[in-house]
RNA sequence: GGUCGGUUGGGAGAGUGGCUUAUCCACUGGUCUGCAAAACCAGUUACAGCGGUUCGAGUCCGCUACCGACCUCCA
């Protein structure tokens, strides 16, 4: 239970005290889409994990440089295609429309989830210049080598020099020689397997290029980001994040150009998230397990029962820790929709209604203290958000106690109260992000709500005259229209949903 | 074949060498209620298998089985 933030660091293996360079100020890079498709729901839960830690790190009151590229050029498929160019071609587009139409896209679904904006999100179209001044760098400190106008890093020289490649993904080149194999297709160019394009000769169908020392060609994938990195955070940072699939080849060979170029390391704390599965395996065309958002919002698929909304995926997403592979089934997703509306009506409640005043720190006082500040270390246990709603959970049971009368209110204070209202607000809506869904709803303007009143009026006069049929016309009706009455010790409310 | 991770109750998913329950969903009983819903209280199902370390192990070590990711574009 530290008190203190705690990262697991992929570069060490192990769980650290997080300390920034700077005091109170946090750089963090997170490598972004790359813009060719529209956006994954593992991307989602990805984005949503760095989300979650920028949001905390922001809480904890740290000043948060929080970079994430777009990747708009220069990522190859396997066959050696471009991904923009790809998608140019297949959809007789020019390579910037793609590129802004499914930045787009992922602009909408990281709103509609609720992920905070990051604060600078650099193009690599747009640092060309800062490319190509890598790519002299490391070549000027004899880590690059130019065959045909493309330049290669090497890594058994860097391997040699520095004992630093294979540090984060913990490959050794001994088996990266025995293990690469000879599909790619700049093979024969390259000194050495392991090694990675840094700048690559345009062919002459390929639509984007810039002209370098080298030729008029493009930069390889893994430069932008180092390079985006050191331009906007330094030449060493605090932390640097993506999904582990990334680890490598990506991180790696990034951890090489920085190392290349400047001689140093790019971050310090490394983060990986892990992958999202359907149904206890990879989203994949071939298992015929994917699922976008937007038919996950629907329902429009075989894999689920019903439609979900943003905010219960998202909900559904931060009851596992972002370094486990999370399994996202239809049940799980229904259970999680439950949950997300238990914990919506608790914050609801603990808003509404206030201390009567007079209370004294006893053992629910204690209790309360102990849960909300458990919350706030299992935050700091490596953002464990499922032990955090936990916490959560146990404290709307206390709220809904308090509102029933079985919890006695003289046994809390009013600061303790006041306090919870705080705390609590700040995580739902601070912290994980949630949203109240039901609000736009419910929150239908002072008509709606006088309506409500109204109803809920007639069917109270009904209910004191044992007018039954009228009471349950109303209820039912209401049931229908998707609002739920709930009839307590102080009178009805309602929600929505 | 190499690297890394995982296997927890009906489902999802935390967790720690012992003492106090994760939590959510589902289920059962109860309280409340005109009835229901909601809420609250209580309860039922766990730590893949085998061996070892230990006074004591889901928790550490080893082996076996199974699963996954990466090694090739991928969050």
């Amino acid at each position: 239970m530290p008190s203190t933030l705690h990262v697991q660091n992929s570069l060490t293996r192990q769980k650290e005290e997080f300390k920034p360079i700077q005091e109170g100020r946090v750089g963090m890079y997170v490598c972004g889409p790359t813009v060719y498709s529209d956006v994954h729901l593992g991307n989602i839960r990805t984005f949503m994990s760095f989300d979650i830690m920028y949001r905390y790190l922001v809480h904890l009151g740290y000043k948060v440089r929080y970079v994430r590229n777009i990747t708009d050029v220069g990522h190859l498929l396997d066959d050696g295609e471009d991904r923009i160019m790809k998608a140019t071609r297949l959809e007789q587009l020019e390579p910037m429309e793609v590129v802004q139409k499914y930045t787009n896209g992922f602009h909408d679904m990281m709103r509609v989830f609720n992920n905070k904006r990051p604060s600078i999100e650099p193009r690599a179209t747009q640092h060309i210049v800062e490319q190509i001044t890598m790519v002299q760098q490391i070549i000027d400190n004899g880590y690059g080598y130019e065959k045909n106008g493309s330049v290669y890093f090497d890594t058994l020289k860097f391997a040699k020099d520095t004992g630093v490649y294979g540090k984060l993904s913990g490959r050794i080149l001994d088996d990266l020689i025995s293990e690469s194999r000879d599909n790619l297709k700049n093979q024969s160019e390259k000194n050495h397997p392991s090694d990675f394009a840094i700048w690559m000769k345009a062919s002459p169908e390929h639509l984007q290029h810039w002209p370098s020392p080298w030729s008029e060609g493009f930069p390889g994938w893994h430069l932008e980001c180092s390079a985006m990195s050191t331009k906007y955070l330094g030449k060493t940072f605090d932390i640097h994040g993506g999904g582990n699939d990334l680890k490598f080849p990506h991180h790696e060979n990034e951890v090489a150009q920085n190392h290349g170029a400047c001689g140093c390391d790019p971050a310090n704390y490394w983060l990986h998230t892990n992958m999202l599965l359907m149904n206890g395996a990879k989203m994949s065309k071939s298992v015929g397990n994917v699922i976008s958002p937007e038919e996950l919002f629907s329902g429009e698929s075989h894999l689920i029962s019903k439609g979900y909304s943003p905010m219960v995926v998202r909900f559904f997403m931060l009851q596992a820790h972002y370094s486990s592979p999370l399994d996202l089934t239809d049940e799980g997703l229904q259970a999680g929709e439950k949950g997300y509306k238990r914990l919506m009506e608790a914050e609801k409640v603990l808003q509404k209604v206030a201390h009567p005043g007079n209370g004294a720190a006893n053992d629910l006082d204690k209790e309360i203290h102990i849960l909300m500040e458990g919350a706030t270390d299992d935050m700091n246990d490596d953002f464990n958000t499922p032990r955090a709603l936990g916490k959560l959970f146990e404290l709307s049971s206390k709220i809904n106690g308090l509102k029933d009368g079985h919890l006695d209110w003289t046994d809390l204070t009013a600061e303790t109260w006041k306090k919870l209202q705080t705390t609590f607000h700040a995580f739902i809506y601070d912290i994980l992000g949630l949203k109240d869904e039901m609000a736009a709803a419910d929150g239908g303007g002072e008509l709606v709500d006088g309506l409500m009143e109204l109803l809920i009026e007639i069917r109270q006069n009904s209910r004191t005259n044992k007018d039954w049929t009228t009471s349950d016309l109303i209820r039912d009706k209401m049931n229908e229209l998707n609002v739920v009455l709930k009839d307590g010790k102080d009178g009805t409310g309602w929600s929505v949903g």
